[in-house]
DNA sequence: TATTGGCACTCAGGTAGTAAGAGTGCTAAA
DNA sequence: TTTAGCACTCTTACTACCTGAGTGCCAATA
């Protein structure tokens, strides 16, 4: 295979390039590192790297620039990241501190990795799927709706209003509210929708097309726990990085604007090493990503995972750096979040 | 004053400008307008509007620009705005149909305007201010906490999970909950402080210390109804127009991204000509929107405005399709949220 | 007084040509 | 396997030059 020292000098180019945005060249490589041998040695290495793909010359007279291939080998073969820094591990403190809100736990955490990272952060609002519910309510909210709220174990809210196209019946509004909560409280969302089923069937038949709007309406916001939200912040460090993005940043832009697709490659992404997964440039699946990488990491509660947080940025990224602060603030927000 | 060809001279330079992001010259001016008169008198008129500070040339030789100045008498002397086109208000029509909930009609109607405008749009959720309290809702959430949910009259719905420190007394809960709605239902959030004291007074001491909680609680919310909220959509467009921010666009991706310039911004504009509201480049107080224009425009629901939604793009934006667009999104809105 | 044609002047942008510098690939020797 | 040497390539910067668009001004005109 290649051999240690070729994958050393790899390393340094990745090193170089991400430091100083030059293509980087035989000569100042030996400059800047104590490889005890000579350039023209080292371009025999890069003559490799170069027919492996992991490393690229933009033109014939100039320095070398990593591939995704060569980002992903140096990726994988870091066995260990730069640990935070104390000032960063102070911040995380200071940011997370007092915040019993669930919106806004995660409004700060999404911002504070933007901070420590430089980059655009994500964070997905907690998954339905594997939660039960904790409790059911309808509230009468105008005259001819009311407002059907979810609480849900891990202590997500969701809400929507159901139209009747009848004025509210108070009286059997809260017969229905208590009877859903009998049948509903502690079951899993998953079965939900077999046990609500006896419920229609026991109802008066005066009420019947009342009830069924309801549990449509509840079943539906049962099913739409796909119906992810992710809540994104520092988007405009993708404008201050933009000559990293060859072209433009607008596809970028376009890629993080759709929740959809967001949402859908990070369920593609599973953790690998380091607790946090990643994606280079075209290891995106999305088009629009191809110059960008994607990081991300699971956050937890009671023990599994939930959802998951992380980064997005130019390929040539310090990812060192960025996966100990995903994989810390997965952490913090993890501990956060038991309390 | 300026005469009056003259202002024709600075509006023929305005949509020449526009349309072509060229600095336009004398003499294609006389060219694709029929002034009747030749290109030494244009001339001398465009001399006299770059001492107005109306126009200004980027450089010694080169054509001319209009100044923030320029535009907003541009504006200013508009008298009436493109309609919009067909396919346009079909387009409206077709995003708009249909839509229950206040979240997701929001969310449709700010996506609908950057499509119409091609700029980044706003829409800013309905304020709490002049809205009375429909009903109040306490919901245990968890052991010791409850769900407080405060329902307003124009459908706006917040939020709020209060940690008790003590496990939930629920028949406490439940008769706080009637006394607060027999109290408060129909009341305006400005009145709800001074109706909240004597309930306060009318309890047992043994549960004073939970009552205080979520009532303090409760004022809170209303009080924040100054935490207001805008959505976005088509970021992306900002990038796509990157040419027409000297410099960069990050400041301006910064400004949006900070909700509280927003929300400090639009609420200083009044509506003004047209229905609508607009800052050019420098008549925005914020530093970062030097370079950019913002355009607003208030709706309503039962008579009286509840917010605003609006656009903002690059000084160099065609004024009267955007202004029309507002103003035509604003009144489907008001319109869809009057049923 | 307002308008016009004429004309000299300015300046950005394009095209060449040149020089410098960085970096490579190859070869032959250690 | 490593190294020194060297010719070669290509980008970048600099210079000079030209062209064209556009102006500003002036004197003549309606």
């Amino acid at each position: 295979m290649i051999p240690d020292r070729s994958l050393e000098v790899l390393r340094a180019i990745v090193q170089d390039y991400i430091a100083s945005k030059e293509p980087v060249g035989s000569k100042s490589l030996v400059e800047r590192h104590s490889f005890g041998v000579s350039a023209a040695t080292i371009r025999n290495d890069m003559a490799l790297l170069e027919d492996e793909e992991l490393i690229h010359a933009p033109h014939t007279s100039a320095g070398r620039v990593p591939t995704d291939k060569g980002y992903r080998l140096f990726v994988d073969r870091l066995d260990e990241v730069k640990p935070l820094a104390k000032a960063e591990r102070d911040a995380i403190e200071t940011f997370m501190v007092g915040s019993a809100d669930l919106d806004e736990t995660l409004g700060r955490t999404v911002r504070l990795l933007s901070q420590l990272t430089n980059q655009v952060a994500m964070v997905q609002y907690p998954t339905l799927g594997k939660a039960s519910i904790r409790h059911i309510e309808l509230i009468p909210a105008a005259d001819t709706r009311v407002l059907l709220v979810l609480i849900t174990d891990n202590g997500r809210i969701q809400q929507h209003v159901v139209e009747l196209g009848v004025a509210v019946d108070e009286g059997f509004v809260a017969e229905l509210r208590a009877k859903l909560n009998a049948a509903l409280a502690g079951v899993p969302l998953s079965e939900v929708a077999e046990k609500i089923k006896p419920i229609a069937a026991g109802l008066r038949a005066e009420n019947a097309k009342v009830a069924k709007l309801i549990l449509n309406n509840l079943s539906e916001q049962v099913d739409a726990n796909r119906q992810e939200k992710i809540i994104l912040a520092g988007t405009a460090n993708l404008a201050k990085r933009e000559e990293d993005f060859p072209g433009s940043i607008s596809p970028v832009l376009e890629a993080i604007e759709e929740q959809v697709v967001l949402l859908k490659l990070i369920s593609e992404m599973q953790a690998e090493q380091h607790g946090v997964s990643l994606r280079i440039g075209r290891e995106n699946s999305f088009e629009g990503l191809s110059n960008a990488s994607v990081l991300v990491s699971g956050y937890e509660n009671q023990g599994s995972e939930i959802a998951k947080l992380g980064v997005i940025g130019p390929t040539r990224m310090d990812y060192s750096s960025n996966i100990s602060a995903v994989r810390a603030v997965a952490r913090y927000l993890t501990k956060a979040l038991g309390n």
